[in-house]
DNA sequence: TGTTTTTTGTAGTGATTGCTACAATTTCTA
DNA sequence: TAGAAATTGTAGCAATCACTACAAAAAACA
């Protein structure tokens, strides 16, 4: 029952543009400028694409929106899989997590993270941009909820610390970084709160 | 030299609005929609002011939005102030401080922060906004900083602990909850941050 | 080669944006 | 009471917004 995915040529006019390449180019913008303060017009420049063939490949902004969101998770979420998976220990894959975000934010051109940076940026509640968004953030918490456990299963995190509850506290961290990258706070800052941030950690997971 | 405050009422026509009130109605809007999606006509319907008394009374919109942005920040600043000067003890201070991120984002129908969310949404890093955000963000830090070092002083923070890195390490927490009550994540997410924030700090707070 | 299918670029749509010209209105002052 | 000063509401500015109608172009298929 699977498919060709190397389709064959299709028929009509090839197309002139690289989807991965446009969401790239659209995740630039939308990180940089902010979701509403994007125009289309300026999007279709970044992407190489006037804006029918942008609305016809797309649908309309939100929907642009959204797959610029996956396009971006998805690395992160592979990253962060690949940490967990191949770290020594709990505290070293919390650590690889964690050092992300000083690479990422703590540098004078940070621009911040599109999935923080969106879930203030979105306004209402019902939209389905903001359920996308939600989603995405409840996967990276379950990953690092999941990936404590673990530790506690393997013994290298106290047995009597609350997995989710730690997760919590590491995700606050990790948006906490990106807010200060993208408020163009000095690197230090982002620096001090996730080095400290993980120092707690280890004294949070011995136990109470 | 000082200047009778109480004027007699001035020259021409009164004012139909209260200049506290305005700001206070557009700071809601601010809050919910962001700068960018927040248009000035929808501002002038919520604080009961048509467009050329508003250009009039605030200049234009990014001169009202730092006003507004100052009108959101004083009770903030004052009552931190406040709690810092009234606490037994710095812990206790502290507490107090991240204390309010939990009453202000643990919520559902919370709506974030408006100096977080404007750090966020704010695009340009010359602009007259992102400077007072970030003026406004280091009085915040400074004001921490300050706290711990007196908390050094008097004893009840380890001598060898650095006020500032630990200021920063606050800090972020503040700002990851008020991203996580924007972001409409459960009320429980924000109070284990701060909790275990605060946790944290107390460990990291009695030296190495 | 002729038809079908899809994408392309041009050139717009009506609606909304931030902002203002202007005259009427309402006060204080002389 | 006449004039100066300040704010008011109406009405509308050019520019930009998200989005699209339409026909030419470029490919596969018959």
């Amino acid at each position: 029952m699977i498919e060709n995915v190397e389709k064959t040529n299709p028929k009509g006019r090839p197309k002139c543009f690289s989807r991965e390449e446009a969401l790239s180019q659209a995740m630039g913008v939308f990180c940089k400028k902010g979701y509403e303060a994007t125009s289309v017009a300026e999007l279709g420049k970044a992407m190489g694409m006037n804006p029918p063939s942008l609305y016809n490949a797309f649908g309309d902004k939100e929907s642009l929106f959204v797959d610029v969101l996956k396009h971006y998770h998805l690395p992160y979420a592979q990253h962060m899989k690949n940490i967990f998976l191949n770290a020594d220990n709990t505290p070293n894959a919390i650590w690889q997590l964690m050092e992300l975000s000083i690479t990422s934010h703590a540098k004078k051109d940070a621009i911040g993270c599109l999935l923080v940076n969106s879930s203030i940026n979105v306004t209402f509640q019902n939209d389905k941009i903001a359920q996308a968004i939600r989603a995405l953030h409840e996967l990276n918490e379950e990953t690092i909820t999941e990936r404590l456990k673990q530790g506690q299963k393997n013994g290298d995190i106290s047995r009597s610390s609350n997995a989710s509850v730690l997760a919590h506290y590491i995700y606050g961290i990790i948006l906490g970084a990106a807010v200060l990258g993208r408020g163009r706070q000095s690197p230090a800052a982002v620096k001090n709160l996730v080095e400290q941030g993980y120092k707690g950690f280890l004294k949070l997971s011995t136990g109470d």
